[in-house]
DNA sequence: TCAGCATATCGACGACTGTCAATATTGACG
DNA sequence: CGTCAATATTGACAGTCGTCGATATGCTGA
């Protein structure tokens, strides 16, 4: 194993998206209500619009949320590999049994 | 909201330890090899020794890696329940099934 | 077309983080 | 004891990150 399949950025890259106590509670509010508008975040968390929109974006980027227009709002889902993802780094690093 | 070890705080230091690429190569290898001596991690990473001590710490404070000396050396080792808490937050944070 | 709401982007600033060189600490062994 | 090897700590610096206010963009309904 430990072929160049498994880039260490990108697992770098997600982690580093999750570990941040915003996007967190995101991920988590989205764990919970498969589908949240942006707006309800802002309600979740002590910070300001345009800070909640750059967590969006980083979570976007690190392919963790995927992004929907709905009229007005725009609606936030987990990624539909999230679960696996996280299931493969695991595996990777303790060597947990994967989802697959 | 569930009453255990639902401290966001600590699943954001755990996750913020392991999202650094020097930190999650340590890990990887202490889930490769069990017990590894301090020195050894020198070899792996580009970075020098007072760094990798750093990392070794960040590590330790989060409980990811234990320490216990061995004559001069220090060997290091994955946490007894690192593995637990890896499924936890991920059965907190996308519905998978925990190690319990 | 225009007013209004929801969301994103920009620019700036403070705080935190990773890194190193230099130095201190700790244990082993003559 | 004194010296050596392994690891930790300190202090400093550059770069990154989270945050906000101001502003721009995009959609809807009158």
């Amino acid at each position: 194993m430990a072929a160049m399949g498994d880039d260490i950025g990108a697992e770098v890259r997600f982690l580093q998206a999750l570990a941040d106590p915003v996007r967190l509670s995101i991920v988590r509010q989205l764990a919970a209500c498969a589908q949240v508008c942006a707006c309800d975040f802002t309600e979740c968390c002590t910070v300001s619009q345009p800070t909640i929109s750059h967590h969006l974006r980083v979570l976007r980027e690190a392919g963790i949320v995927t992004s929907e227009r709905r009229g007005t709002n725009i609606v936030y889902a987990l990624a539909p590999d999230f679960a696996r993802r996280w299931a493969a780094i695991g595996a990777n690093l303790a060597g947990l049994v994967a989802v697959a």
